[in-house]
DNA sequence: TTGACATATTCCGATATCGGAATATGATCG
DNA sequence: CGATCATATTCCGATATCGGAATATGTCAA
């Protein structure tokens, strides 16, 4: 046993930078395959291969236009990885020392 | 030239679920090693190299006590993954479509 | 139908990664 | 010092991953 398979999940999908990079593209709007290999300056197979994991991750779909193939951002897939930093987001912030402060005083107040 | 490198960064950090697994038990406080193998059924090893790679992304820090290693959660090390989503948070919102009304209704109060 | 174009897939080589076992390092205690 | 405990590192095998090149698929247009 060993490795336990990857970039099937959504935290894989983005841990890659150039998937990053498609998903900022996609973020202004849709593209074609095309269009995005020149902007990221990538050979058309790369750009095609990492769309496909972005797509089994549900992080883009397409649109089929003629011979072209329309990609779009599917953002809601991006719901476990928000969530799950945010519980972290309230840990940053050296504003905790205040809060641990205001619980003092509550205590203090209502010592029970 | 293949694999360009991973791991090395906070987004490969977090990709791997045992790590992610790791840093949210240190949301509830500090652990020693053999605390977190313990809790999260992993051998010793693995956890020591789960920490290194956290440790090296400085998403956690670690304190010798005695022969002990205290680590703790270092929380401003996910702002980059939260900055990132952060971007993308207002997108996945149906909402979408009330703003593109609203859009729509302020064109018309002010046509030109 | 044939050719041109757009995209997807496959094959390849190099390498990173993970888990497991064994071992090394380091510190405390008797 | 020697034993023991806590943690880190190294070595190994299996496999996933990425980039690149070549090729397959599929669609339109003449």
């Amino acid at each position: 046993m060993a490795r336990t398979a990857t970039t099937a999940d959504v935290f894989n999908a983005i841990a890659e930078e150039r998937r990053r990079d498609i998903l900022d593209v996609l973020r202004d709007g849709e593209a074609g395959v095309d269009q995005l290999g020149r902007r990221l300056h990538l050979p058309q197979p790369q750009v095609s291969k990492h769309l496909r994991v972005l797509r089994e991750v549900d992080l883009v779909r397409c649109r089929v236009v003629g011979r072209h193939r329309v990609y779009r951002l599917h953002a809601p897939a991006l719901r476990p990885l928000h969530d799950w930093v945010r519980a972290y987001e309230a840990l940053w912030n050296e504003r905790l020392d205040r809060l641990d402060g205001l619980l003092a005083e509550l205590q203090q107040e209502d010592p029970r």
